[in-house]
DNA sequence: CCCTGATTCGC
DNA sequence: GCGAATCAGG
């Protein structure tokens, strides 16, 4: 049992690796697996699986380094881009680890319940997250900002 | 200011 | 190896 705190075993990188490739923000995929940003940043940095970057060399800081970086030139993934075209596509709404341990049934429902989904609408395990939902928002604190924010495309460039 | 992505550094 | 800190871009 889970005496000790397998961070990162199979199952986690499996869904790192599906949502990557899902074409889910870093943000997401970390509220789905329930960790850190930064974590799964960094474990798929490991992993070799950075959607590649442009900068080579990072600008100030270098403190003595000098070492030329070439990432990979891996290329968008076609979901990525059709999302960004179509708008919305049928993107696996996985996530809601938040709080797995308030999940609850369609029945079990309620106006001040998180009705964010978990799994894959049909599956024998779909549930949804059932956290205590602020009063006329149909989902978590937690839920509510990853459900009200899919277009992330430069988002009006203030200026 | 916000967020997201990626690298670097410390544990 | 993991994750926070940090940097960079939008």
């Amino acid at each position: 049992m889970p005496v000790l705190s397998p961070t990162w075993t199979d199952e986690r990188i499996e869904l790192l690796k599906q949502h990557f490739e899902a074409g889910l923000s870093c943000r997401e995929i970390a509220a789905d697996i329930g960790v850190s940003r930064n974590a799964v940043i960094g474990k798929l940095s490991r992993l070799n699986l950075t959607r590649g970057r442009t900068v080579d060399d990072r600008k100030g800081q270098d403190k003595g380094l000098a070492p030329a970086r070439m990432r990979k030139a891996v290329p968008r993934l076609q979901y990525e881009m059709l999302a960004t075209l179509y708008g919305e596509t049928d993107a696996p709404v996985l996530a809601g680890p938040i709080d797995e341990a308030n999940r609850c049934s369609l029945l079990e429902l309620s106006e001040n319940r998180c009705r964010w989904p978990i799994s894959t609408p049909g599956a024998d395990d779909f549930c949804f997250c059932g956290n205590m939902a602020p009063d006329g928002q149909p989902y978590c604190a937690g839920h509510s900002r990853l459900a009200y924010r899919p277009p992330m495309r430069t988002r009006a460039i203030r200026g």
